[in-house]
DNA sequence: TTGGAATGTCAACAAGGCTGACGTAAACTG
DNA sequence: CAGTTTACGTCAGCCTTGTTGACATTCCAA
């Protein structure tokens, strides 16, 4: 179940070697770490964590989002998100407008201070994410792309594919 | 500072735009749940978590390594650390040996039990990350691993490519 | 022999997950 | 219209995993 499979079939599998494998898993683990240590650099100050990056960002990608589905783009319960989205709320970096046609759902916009804030966040964010983009070069780029894509669980996928196609 | 910056130059820059790096971005943020999905359903029904992994994980690739430079790796504290390391070693699965040099220094081995557990993790984790290398093929998977190591820290950038060295 | 390094431990705390229970208002449904 | 379901909020309590600060021990090295 977890030998190594070099040169067996036609094509070359040597990049499925487990310590191909092994490496990939540590990849992920040391780089996920750059990706997150700007903006927590900048949340450290405020009495703000990842969870109200994650939050912030993702309301700013889909102004007007309901609780509910922000929901299940962060994967988390909603007394946890709720405890972010109230302290983002009182401290004024997010609207909370009760749904028109359906009164009983809130709908989330960023405030201009909200605004602000996430483009501190995400400015940070990208340019690390664009040194590592520029450095690697456009075939990296998507190769990068397409190996997490297919790491995500199937609903992530769609998800990801929905807030894709709603971006650009 | 964060405009878009498509073909100004001699070069296709298209894929620097800030919707390509916001879409690099929330692949990071759904990738890495998919990554540690697996693991950490194996883990949910054991007294341990995510921490726990990641000691487990390192020790098995760097048998007899030291505390501190443990340390050094996950990038935490070492109180942190020692609450992980402290019930690993209760539990048996790992082994703490006081240094023959220098006996302040402890050397970390996994046991049996140790390395079965860590054989059950990485089983988990490899199985996505070989279907998602499958899927994607060699040269999505060089370009993805040649993102993820510009996007380290360049401390992360060294360990990682340290280990990988000792690796094969 | 003394200072500093490596390690371990105690205490206290915070962020951010979780479950369970409960309440309210709105919408849907028979 | 009555009853059920849905969306959301909230309280209480728990867990893991991170943090600081303080302090003890052991041992190397100047």
């Amino acid at each position: 179940m977890s030998e190594s499979r070099s040169g067996i079939s036609g094509e070359n599998l040597l990049f499925l070697t487990d310590e191909q494998l092994r490496q990939g898993i540590e990849a992920m683990f040391f780089a996920y770490r750059g990706f997150t240590a700007d903006p927590d650099r900048i949340l450290a100050g405020m009495a703000y964590g990842r969870a109200h990056h994650r939050a912030i960002h993702f309301i700013n990608r889909a102004p007007g989002t309901t609780v509910n589905n922000l929901l299940s783009i962060l994967g988390v319960t909603k007394q946890s998100l709720n405890r972010v989205l109230r302290t983002l709320i009182a401290d004024g970096l997010v609207e909370s407008r009760v749904g028109q046609s359906d009164k009983r759902e809130r709908h989330l916009y960023l405030t201009d201070d909200g605004r602000a804030l996430e483009q501190k966040l995400s400015d940070a964010q990208r340019a690390r994410m664009r040194a590592a983009f520029r450095d690697a070069g456009p075939e990296a780029v998507a190769g990068f792309r397409t190996v997490l894509e297919a790491m995500m669980d199937a609903e992530m996928q769609r998800t990801y594919t929905r807030l894709k196609e709603t971006g650009s």
